[in-house]
DNA sequence: GATAAAGCGGAAGGCAGTTCCGCTTGGGGA
DNA sequence: TCCCCAAGCGGAACTGCCTTCCGCTTTATC
């Protein structure tokens, strides 16, 4: 192919956001830090089973508060999804590690991004929120979309150690190409398929 | 990589969509025809240029009909997009074939594939509408679908012919890990890259 | 011109997002 | 222990969009 993939752009300026926890001087009143678990809860369990884009007022109503509150402890769905996602996300980040622990960088590679696409598609009415991770928009998700790509970077470099993934592949062009498949509805066999499309575009290959 | 990409798929079982068109013992009316036409320009023009999802409403003022006129004529946004960019959808597709004409076929079907996504680039306030085209949910889409779907499968037979593409590569999934592309905001070179990559795994290995 | 059918407009109802403000409550201080 | 007030809460209200519906207007035919 004449004009293959061309190499790892040059990084944009990462500027850190700014830490989202409160000026250390006043403890979070009991109720609030209680009400902001409830959402949290409800928002994880309607997230996860709903088919269709939860309503932040939903959210408010299955854990018992008005729609004012959730307001309050989040500005956005966005903010909402990421407060109640971060646990799981971290751990999907960390089993690359582990992955990579108990086989080659380029099955664990796969094996990562399989796991990373069925998560994504495990939460239906999540897709914007979703979408707006691994589009590098927003600000929010900067911290969640960093530990995505560390995760990716740790298994494409291993890869490339190793001699069987190519050199010159950037982990976030990679975690956009992932993107496209969770958004695919209802069809697993043919989100795997791409997924192992663009998995054969990863590969090392000796002549170029 | 231990798992490739296995295969094209069985096809699903293709039901021609019945033909829309309006049984011809009545005329349309003249004004009818005229305010059909107003609201397609209207379409366009708008969809061209808005940066966020359309409204209908937004589309009837532009055509200077209400919305009530929108929905006799377009039941949904999208059929009014459909209609909007069938002639154009048409013309990318027939390009398919004078690119082939023109270069060797790997070489054509990059190109072929930079402009699509080019053009739904191009389309602000259309990414649910063409999301829709894509995958393969809607009714309303199987024939544009259709159409997209014989024009890569030309480029991507022809390449196998020439032996530089893959011949097990399923041109739905090809769609597919193209959509994902198009989403990416304001990023043309990360747009161009990913595109790259997807091509790169979609190349003929001698040995596999 | 009269008339019936086709077409049009926009009001109305519904729903979700978001803001705002009066009421409630937790918890530190007297 | 009680008081107080800032932090927190609830939901009404406003917005904007989607969609339906029905009385009015226009077209084309006779």
């Amino acid at each position: 192919m004449p004009e293959p993939y061309t190499g790892r752009p040059t990084p944009p300026p990462t500027t850190d956001p700014p830490a989202p926890r409160r000026s250390t001087d006043k403890p979070v009143r009991a109720d609030a830090r209680r009400n902001r678990q409830r959402l949290l809860t409800a928002a994880h369990d309607l997230f996860a089973h709903a088919d269709t884009e939860v309503s932040l007022e939903a959210v408010g109503r299955a854990a018992g508060l008005g729609v004012g509150t959730v307001y309050r402890h989040f500005p956005t769905r966005d903010a909402l999804f990421e407060a109640a996602y971060r646990s799981e996300v971290a751990q999907l980040c960390d089993a690359a590690g582990e992955l990579l622990n108990e086989r080659p960088a380029d099955v664990a590679l796969v094996e990562w991004m399989g796991r990373f696409v069925g998560f994504a598609a495990s939460k239906r009415g999540l897709s914007a929120a979703l979408g707006s991770v691994v589009s590098s928009g927003s600000d929010l998700h900067t911290r969640t979309r960093r530990q995505v790509l560390d995760a990716l970077t740790t298994l494409l470099d291993a890869g490339v150690a190793a001699g069987t993934l190519r050199a010159d592949v950037d982990a976030g062009d990679v975690l956009g190409a992932i993107g496209a498949i969770w958004r695919i509805p209802d069809a697993p066999d043919q989100a795997r398929r791409i997924l192992m499309l663009i998995a054969d575009g990863l590969r090392h290959r000796p002549t170029g």
